[in-house]
DNA sequence: TTAGGTGCAAAGGCTTTGCGCGGCC
DNA sequence: GGCCGCGCAAAGCCTTTGCACCTAA
């Protein structure tokens, strides 16, 4: 267990949010300066193989990185902002199983992600549901 | 419409499966030979922007393409052999207008990739399985 | 002491783009 | 003739890697 090592993982277990390897790099360096962005790579590489972290890819053209948690969750990216909003649903995660278990497939892992923007408080669509609930003021 | 166009859509419509961008030019230099990867990239970014095909990312670090159909469907992708299986599951997108409901975003897009590996019928698990049901021969 | 990690810079893989030429209307 | 698209090659962006030095155990 090296120096960087131990800077890099406690940078990512201080993380909440879901940061690339330059921020990582960025955060690490405020810690100590000399890690090279190197080292950040191959440690996260390291991390990912030991199941320590997971990757994530946003669609944004780089890899991104969050603890690996006990709980599945899966990500909501809100397009407008960028903000990423994490959820679990056992439905959800039944009717995988499900879809595995019909396509005669043991699932290793998986991943779904949501990209959408927020529903305004006025907009058309609460308007219509209030309607079909009779409670349109 | 150029020619090149003409060819490389004809390709991507008579394409069943999730060729990546080098495959479509070798596919689309057949038919002729003048077409550069290039154009290729410009086109697909073009068809993309217009919805006439999809972009997959299935890990494997570079961008795979299919015909927007109408139906909606994710995909399996078999972690031994790199096959891609598409199915749909009308619960599943239940499941996931309930989610966008209860967080309160309308989706725009989304994706479900499931990674695994066929089930063999005189496997480890399913042995195990009867082991617990008290079936084992 | 020594096996393995690190820093630096170069190289790699996929994708984008500047530029001049050419085809289509 | 003008606009738009093409081919080519260079450049960009993220990531990996060769190599020599260094460090933890």
């Amino acid at each position: 267990m090296t120096e960087q090592r131990r800077v890099i993982s406690r940078v990512l277990s201080e993380s909440c949010d879901h940061p690339d390897v330059e921020e990582i790099h960025r955060r690490s360096a405020s810690i100590d300066p000399k890690i090279s962005i190197a080292t950040v790579y191959r440690t996260m590489r390291l991390l990912e193989n030991a199941r320590v972290i997971d990757k994530l890819d946003l669609r944004d053209g780089r890899a991104r990185y969050e603890a690996n948690r006990a709980d599945r969750h899966h990500h909501l990216i809100d397009l407008k902002t960028g903000e990423v909003i994490e959820f679990n649903c056992d439905e959800l995660e039944l009717v995988k199983a499900k879809i595995a278990r019909e396509l005669g497939y043991d699932i290793i892992s998986d991943r779904l992600e949501l990209y959408g923007v927020k529903k305004e408080s006025n907009s058309l669509t609460q308007t219509l549901e209030a309607f079909k609930r009779h409670d349109v003021p």
